[in-house]
DNA sequence: ATAGGGTTAG
């Protein structure tokens, strides 16, 4: 008997042992054998370890049947199956173990049991669940416990409930590295790297030791929000607690000093790695292509390919030139092309990086045959093609890429809503737009800035700027780019009074001025004929704020001035610019010859544009109406020739209105819509009112930008008065008729409006290709310079 | 420890 079980003790011990030297699943299922061949399945010990086993070779149910057929399970056992299915991703499983143990089991759960349900919860995002379980912790007395207690603030960071997390880690006032760390990582994940640096303050202001993983966590918070101060404090530390020669420590200090476009210390850091491993590399060619330092990246990445290890997606992402102000093309291809060969196109990361860049550089058919293409498609690819379309005025498409995914399930996040927002306002569809924010405040996403600055854009675009101004009204803080959005907004609509003191506040405020901030402002000033303000605010820009004027800056003062018949005082500004004048530049100093019709001038500029810009389609309609206007016909003829025999793309103009949450598009003499009879008949009529007003037509050719439409106004009727006549006969008398052309309002059509809201009593808004006119009882907020 | 998506002007 005594010998007996020696012997049973010696052959446990040996297959314990191997059980813990298998390395696959057959191998651990030839021990299975053993085990029952030994008569030891009825063991609590072997079983223990062989559930262990089977759980890390992910045989879980395998390993759930071996526990059921034990006799005398014990806690242990259980917990260990905890962990099993929860590393197995069965969370339900966990649950249902853990409910087991609570209602009637000899035993009752202790710290490794809370400890394991709480991951499960945290991982599988049960959060209902995960509560539960904590109160459940809270009666049993171990939340104190730093096991339990990590896991729990790890689930609440989890699930975003930062307030729970820190009264988790208040109340265990003895924290070890583990605990602490949880904790920074988690807020740091989360997005909350202030909170996550500050916490690290507070560790080593309690003198707690941190380990590499802290400081690494740290850094990556730290380069993240592109703080070098806070980075270099880190390096501080690191260098008092013997932790700055840690690769992991060094490997975050390349990635800070990359991020805050210190190439030269990161590149010491690098040579201080004695043998750098794939992560320090990934590091420093990331570092070298965001800033702009192409041939380091590509040339770092062919010593990594002849070391002989192995890339990885983040390699490939991080070569990617993705935020370059210039197209790389080529280079793309070939990073396209060998994450092809290596087999990581159908990297969610890989791709999506490069559908942005393909998108970036207008190749938006290559983005989107990338997208066809990838097998699993992340928020984040559909956020890049979404945001592809938008950016590349395929507002539709944007619009209707959004509504597959959707209809697909997936839910979308901030950056979604921010991109379907971006096409809403270029599209000028408010309905739609209203919807999006409807969809929005059911998310909770208001308080997002990104979202709330796009809204307010949208609104602003979409004609409401009430609305605009009541989601500004809301925001807890704003941004420069929050600030340029409603002072463009403002100047859009005519409003430069407005957009000026808005400016003001906005230094008051005490957010720095961009370089769009003063593209916004003055041409809120040229679009309402504030000369001197706009003047005073170059200067400003200049000499207070210490702005190097770019070419859209001249161009705007050359667009205020003119605009404002300044045109020789335009022409000496532009002999004063320290560099030679661009296609912009002249562009707008023709602009202002239109508006005033000078010739000769228009000449000059246009000499100049066609020098520089032998393609550009607008400019070439736009001398092709001077010599319409000087009756030149021929000549005119001859440019719009040369233009179609380029095959250069003309818009035709259409006119946009919607009634009843509808929209309705008319072209230029349309005569598909339903009610066409009794809209020619609305015009027809108030035609007639307006001749006998002594109304003309103008017949000398408008020097505006609108393309083929005008030159045909004596045969055809322009889209927007087809609109305005169905808005008219669609609508309540009194009510505000809004519609949207995609082009410039020619001056004909400016003067009809005029004359529609005067004679109907209504307020007519049109958005062109450039601005608001507020038409109300014959008046225009334009001012009759658009 | 490294990597992917977003708002503003013309």
């Amino acid at each position: 008997m005594i010998n007996r079980a020696l012997n049973n003790s010696a052959t446990r011990n040996y297959l314990l042992n191997k059980i813990n030297q298998c390395t696959n699943l057959s191998q651990l299922n030839q021990t299975h054998a053993q085990i029952i061949h030994n008569s030891l399945y009825n063991d609590l010990i072997t079983v223990t370890k062989l559930t262990q086993k089977l759980c890390d070779f992910n045989a879980v149910c395998k390993a759930s049947l071996l526990c059921s057929a034990v006799p005398n399970p014990d806690l242990f056992l259980c917990n260990v199956l905890i962990k099993g299915f929860s590393r197995n991703n069965l969370p339900e499983k966990c649950v249902s173990l853990y409910l087991g143990i609570r209602g009637g089991c000899d035993f009752e759960p202790d710290c490794y049991t809370y400890a394991f349900t709480v991951s499960a919860c945290s991982q599988f995002s049960c959060e209902k669940m995960g509560m539960l379980v904590h109160g459940n912790a809270i009666v049993d007395g171990v939340v104190g416990d730093l096991f339990v207690g990590s896991c729990l603030v790890d689930m609440y960071l989890n699930f975003g409930k930062v307030g729970y997390a820190c009264k988790v880690f208040d109340g265990i006032p003895e924290r070890d590295a583990v605990l602490w760390n949880t904790m920074i990582s988690g807020l740091v994940r989360k997005g909350w790297l202030e909170d996550g640096i500050r916490v690290f303050c507070d560790m080593v202001v309690r003198g707690s030791l941190f380990d590499s993983t802290t400081l690494a966590v740290v850094l990556s918070a730290a380069a993240e929000l592109q703080e070098l101060g806070a980075g270099m404090m880190v390096q501080g530390f690191s260098i008092k607690n013997g932790l700055d020669g840690h690769v992991y420590v060094l490997t975050g200090l390349i990635s800070l000093y990359a991020k805050c476009g210190e190439m030269v210390p990161a590149k010491l850091l690098f040579e201080q790695i004695e043998q750098p491993d794939l992560v320090s590399y990934n590091a420093m060619i990331s570092g070298f292509s965001s800033n702009c330092d192409i041939a380091s990246a590509v040339s770092l990445f062919g010593g990594l390919l002849l070391s002989g290890e192995k890339v990885n997606s983040s390699t490939i992402v991080g070569l990617i030139p993705a935020h370059h102000p210039f197209g790389h093309l080529d280079l793309t291809w070939s990073i396209h092309g060998f994450s092809f060969k290596c087999g990581l196109v159908t990297n969610s990361s890989v791709s999506t990086a490069l559908t942005t860049v393909y998108s970036r550089l207008n190749e938006i058919e290559y983005a989107r045959k990338l997208f066809d293409e990838s097998p699993t498609k992340s928020l984040e690819s559909w956020n890049a093609m979404i945001s592809g379309y938008a950016q590349n005025g395929l507002t539709e498409t944007a619009i209707s890429l959004f509504r597959n995914m959707q209809a697909l399930g997936v839910t979308p996040n901030p950056v979604t809503f921010t991109s379907v927002l971006s096409a809403c306002a270029q599209l000028g569809a408010l309905s739609l737009g209203k919807w999006i924010h409807e969809l929005i405040s059911k998310e909770k996403f208001e308080s997002n800035i990104y979202v709330s600055t796009a809204l307010a854009d949208m609104y602003a675009k979409c004609g409401s700027l009430e609305d605009a101004q009541r989601v500004i009204d809301m925001m807890p803080s704003k941004n420069a780019v929050t600030w340029n959005a409603m002072i463009s907004a403002y100047g859009l609509h005519g409003h430069g009074h407005e957009a000026l003191k808005l400016f003001r506040e906005m230094l008051a405020s005490g957010v720095a001025p961009t370089g769009v901030t003063f593209l916004s402002i003055l041409y809120a000033c040229s679009h309402a004929g504030l000369v001197s303000d706009g003047e005073k605010i170059f200067h400003e820009m200049v000499n207070d704020h210490g702005f190097e004027p770019l070419a859209e800056h001249y161009a705007c003062m050359v667009d205020l001035l003119g605009r404002a018949g300044k045109l020789d005082k335009a022409l000496e500004f532009i002999e004063t610019m320290p560099y030679n004048a661009g296609p912009p530049v002249w562009g707008a100093l023709l602009g202002a010859c239109m508006i005033h019709k000078n010739t000769d001038l228009a000449r000059v500029a246009s000499d100049k544009l066609f020098e520089l810009d032998p393609d550009s389609v607008g400019y070439r309609v736009l001398l092709s109406n001077i010599y319409s206007a000087e009756q030149n016909y021929p000549q005119a003829a001859l440019v719009r020739r040369a233009v179609k025999k380029r095959n250069l793309a003309k818009t035709p103009g259409c006119t946009l209105i919607e009634v009843g949450k509808l929209p309705h598009v008319f072209t230029s003499s349309d005569q598909s819509h339903p009610q066409a009879e009794s809209i020619y008949a609305m015009l027809e009529k108030l035609m007639g009112k307006m001749r006998n007003a002594g109304f003309q037509t103008e017949t000398v050719m408008a020097l505006h930008d609108v393309e083929e439409e005008e030159k045909e106004l004596m045969v055809n009727v322009h889209s927007e008065k087809l609109a305005i006549a169905f808005g008219l006969i669609s609508s309540e008398p009194g009510t505000e008729i809004r519609i949207f052309k995609n082009l410039r309002v020619c001056l004909d059509c400016h003067n009809f409006t005029k004359f529609a809201s005067k004679i109907t009593n209504r307020v007519i808004v049109v958005r062109d290709a450039n601005r608001f006119h507020h038409f109300r009882d014959g008046v225009c907020s334009c001012g009759d310079y658009w």
